[in-house]
DNA sequence: ACCACAAATCTTGTATACAAGTTTTGAGTA
DNA sequence: TACTCAAAACTTGTATACAAGATTTGTGGT
């Protein structure tokens, strides 16, 4: 991996975590003598980072780590859930035996993450993988990727919401019952269930009321 | 608008109408003579020219104008498919008078436009205009801007099949039937037809047997 | 104390020299 | 003629000096 492509996934490990906090600036002199490296391949990742939201570029001012668009958030959720009702419904015809047992693989290690001590790191990543599995199965990786490159806001925004323990449980039912509907071909009851699993929180006020200095006015 | 936007937008609309062809390479130094400026900002351009997946930058060696990835055709036109299903399904019921007036007007000056001389490249414009006013009318201009940013491939392989007259014809006759059953409320009747609208050509051969040179291996 | 305004000090933007890798060229040799 | 291999001519990658704009600071005047 190069130079440049390590720095990126510093950078965006830090904003997606939230160690580089919303607001926060990013200088090219700060950072080319933090990595030690000169100003132009910097610049390059900062652009980078630019197109794909993880900053904002105010020419001859700054460059600031962009603060949690709310509307991104709906428009991704919405965006998700259209499209993984059609997959699960795919799925539900074609998936192959293989596939269940990787989904259930999954499910135990997320299980087990649960009481770990860094329980939501573990179940972000678990639940970003049960989520890719799907696609995958369903020969939509490149759609998942696609989202991915537009995650920043909803990758934070669900980062915050999972602070509270309750939810993981919550979160990792919802799982279960979707490959148990899935398997028995039950269609008719996924549409509603990914539609919960997906949107329920967005309403909530939760966000704007404990972390209103990280959201976009 | 900048300079660096400038030479973006004249460079993306040549790749678009193919008058750059997949394959063209794109030095710096010729791009920097051409557009009298220096490498630097314009090594900006091609960054994000890449990112786009416009070019494809082979370090060291140099930067070809990206060949048409059907892959990608295949899996954005998937993704239309889904999402516009859903967007028609809303406007059945939400779509206001003024909105219905607006499509209307795109599809009159598209009528218009089949005979012109240049009636491809209008007819072109239109069908955006067309598919990007349903999103916006069903409050989903965000995600029709995501789709755009990955849509290099899609308008080529487009432009492409469009070449034939008969096809002109095809497509407005489909936008008034959309039109007529969103207008009627035949919900039932919509999904078989979005699916034809923009998934009919995919699997013909055409492409393959009269661009070759143009397609990604 | 407060205001105005200019200068100093930040920021990023651009041009350019040089580094490093790749490809082409062509001379020398069998 | 055909092949080898080194040198030259390309390509982009990096470092850096300087330009240009934005912000902050501080000083002089009231």
């Amino acid at each position: 991996m190069s130079i440049k492509e390590q720095i990126m996934k510093t950078l965006k490990h830090e904003i997606l975590t939230l160690t580089l906090k919303p607001g926060t600036i990013l200088s090219e002199t700060v950072l080319s003598e933090r990595f030690q490296i000169s100003r132009t391949p910097l610049r390059d990742v900062l652009k980078q980072l630019s197109l794909e939201s993880y900053i904002d570029i105010y020419p001859k001012k700054g460059n600031l780590v962009s603060f949690i668009d709310l509307e991104s958030v709906e428009q991704i959720i919405y965006l998700r859930s259209v499209l993984e009702k059609e997959i699960m419904k795919y799925l539900s015809a074609h998936l192959v035996l293989k596939g269940v047992h990787e989904l259930k693989e999954i499910l135990d290690r997320q299980k087990a993450a649960i009481h770990e001590v860094d329980a939501t790191e573990q179940f972000l990543n678990l639940d970003d993988a049960f989520h890719a599995a799907l696609f995958r199965l369903a020969g939509r990786e490149f759609l998942w990727n696609l989202i991915q490159q537009s995650n920043v806001h909803y990758v934070r925004y669900r980062r915050l919401h999972m602070l509270r323990q309750e939810k993981l449980e919550e979160i990792l039912t919802e799982h279960q019952r979707i490959l148990e509907y899935m398997t028995r071909q039950e269609t008719d009851k996924l549409d509603a269930l990914i539609h919960h699993h997906l949107r329920e929180d967005i309403n909530s006020l939760y966000l704007q009321e404990n972390f209103s200095d990280y959201i976009k006015v």
